[in-house]
DNA sequence: AATCCCACCTGAACGC
DNA sequence: TGCGTTCAGGTGGGAT
């Protein structure tokens, strides 16, 4: 369930361990994720110190002595703090050893995630270049956004989920942040007012911190760098709720099918 | 440049 | 109980 409250969530919880450590051995299980784990990382990294484990869009960046190690989650991935003693599971691909002794573990059963290597500046990594704002920066307002989609034909609902308009949006909190606004998923990125768009910047933040206060969502697997579910599921207002009623004005929530993703909206209160 | 839609993969839930 | 179908947090890339 990674978007960015949970990206959050685990870097926040894996910092700690890992800063200022240095690695002493890697295990890759299994290379085959999204692109292959570089078999290089195995010599490449131990021996190297962790300087700083930062956030950028839904990618976890550990900064080492002589590079980045980029880790993306997918659809399933999750991360753990573990003795290194902790015997491995299906579909646990890859570990960092530490010399503290411990290790950090990543799990992805889909493998649509990504663990990567780069050398240079991470704003020129070809994935890094062309994303959009933090949507937690002031660089992601009003004007930014009006501007932005003022040209887009695609969905309100859509281009909040393009990485390349603003990053850190997946499914569920564009659900979440259109309802908040009170702007039907359906509407065309180009008509919104800028009204409109202030009303989304603001529910898009609120709703992301909100959801990183709570610890994230956990949805199937998804658990913190220490095993622990995250609680923002609870405060769900529309997503996953269809044919229940409306928190807010007990109408029956719609579901439907939006660029081949569920789509959860309130027909009275959404317009 | 923008848009559409497929692909990647496993597991859980559901219907028959 | 078993089997087939559908759906799930993401996103690069090819075709249009």
């Amino acid at each position: 369930m990674p978007e960015l409250p949970e990206v959050e969530v685990t870097c926040r919880g894996i910092s700690a361990y890992l800063t200022n450590r240095h690695i002493t051995q890697v295990i890759i299980r299994n290379a085959s994720l999204r692109w292959p784990i570089p078999s290089t990382l195995t010599t490449l990294l131990p021996d190297q110190c962790i300087t700083t484990v930062t956030r950028r869009a839904k990618y976890l960046l550990l900064h080492c002595d002589q590079g980045t190690l980029i880790i993306h989650l997918g659809m399933s991935g999750s991360l753990r703090i573990l003795p290194t003693t902790t015997p491995s599971l299906l579909h646990d691909h890859f570990e960092l050893w530490l010399d503290s002794g411990k290790m950090l573990r990543y799990r992805d059963p889909r493998r649509f995630g990504a663990i990567l290597w780069w050398d240079g500046a991470i704003q020129q990594h070809p994935l890094f270049q062309r994303l959009g704002p933090e949507p937690l920066s002031d660089a992601f307002n009003t004007r930014y956004l009006h501007t932005k989609i003022h040209d887009r034909r695609v969905s309100i609902k859509e281009a909040l989920m393009n990485q390349h308009i603003v990053v850190g949006i997946g499914n569920i909190y564009a659900n979440e942040a259109l309802f908040h606004a009170g702007i039907s998923p359906l509407s065309a990125a180009n008509s919104l007012s800028q009204t409109r768009c202030a009303a989304l910047v603001k529910a898009v933040k609120t709703t992301l911190q909100q959801a990183i206060e709570a610890g994230g969502s956990s949805l199937r697997d998804f658990t913190d760098c220490n095993g622990r579910a995250g609680c923002f599921q609870q405060q769900y207002w529309v997503y996953g709720r269809h044919d229940q009623p409306c928190r807010q004005c007990g109408a029956l929530i719609n579901k439907i099918r939006q660029g081949q993703r569920s789509t959860f909206y309130c027909l009275q209160c959404q317009q």
